[in-house]
DNA sequence: ATAAATCCTATAGAATAGGTATGAATTAAA
DNA sequence: TTTAATTCATACCTATTCTATAGGATTTAT
């Protein structure tokens, strides 16, 4: 399950996205108007400047903003900088790949082939730019 | 991710499957042939039971067996019993459905949309009968 | 100067993960 | 009828991760 911190991260940056007029957005902002913990945010939008996902400016009427066009910014890239690799199992990922110390065989594991398959589905729906999600609201 | 209590479920639901001859299998054959720690394997093994997933037979001799044809078991129903929901969100989840506290509209909320596309391409797969993962090995 | 911000480090409580310990109940086989 | 193998049940344990919170240092527009 995705965790909270991933999912603050999500609203964080669509908020962003949606609400260029606001920005550079001070992490109270963001944090009152998408009821996010604000202190907890403040960690989190660290961990998203650190992954390039946000850019900040510091002092009196700061703040942050998308660090990069948001065609070029995925749900996937959020992810994958708050909670880790997409892949169910680690021996299918991509970018955090670890093989099961018990595997003999990779390549015959039926248990990898299924969940690679997973896997492939799933990757692309996230990776999509978040500039392709309908706007609601 | 797929904790390792689900892995080592789909592992002995998967040894279950592969070696009928052995039925019923003790907890400690199936650890020894599967090394999965002993002590572990009885909780996961309990909890397959409770979930209807094997069956057992007390006593000297006694052992585990696939509760059902395998042709009616999916890894999906391993994961569940296991790790609980599937889907990424719980406000898309069927078995599992919890509403996100904050949330003002399901309908419109682009994050559920997103999610719910991934959990629609996941499910099915994750549905398919044990009998139809290639064996291997 | 002051206020409003980001930035940084540390801490804390709760839950979850991954197991272990102990022993009772059951049953086949010797 | 004893013994050994097994399931069943409960409780416990340790480490890590999750979800924050606290306190303060630093930066900067006004």
């Amino acid at each position: 399950m995705l965790s909270k911190r991933a999912k603050y991260a999500i609203k964080t940056i669509l908020f962003l996205q949606d609400h260029p007029e606001l920005v550079p957005a001070s992490a109270k902002l963001i944090s009152e108007r998408e009821t996010i913990p604000y202190k907890f945010l403040e960690n989190i939008l660290r961990d998203l400047k650190t992954h390039q996902l946000v850019k900040s400016v510091r002092g009196a009427e700061g703040g942050y903003a998308l660090a990069k066009d948001p065609s070029m910014i995925s749900i996937a890239q959020v992810m994958r900088a708050m909670d880790g690799p997409i892949a169910l199992i680690p021996c299918i990922s991509e970018r955090f790949y670890e093989s099961c110390p018990e595997c003999t065989d990779e390549e015959t594991c039926r248990i990898r082939k299924l969940f690679a398959e997973v896997r492939s589905e799933m990757v692309p729906i996230l990776e999509r730019p978040i500039t392709t999600l309908a706007k609601s609201k």
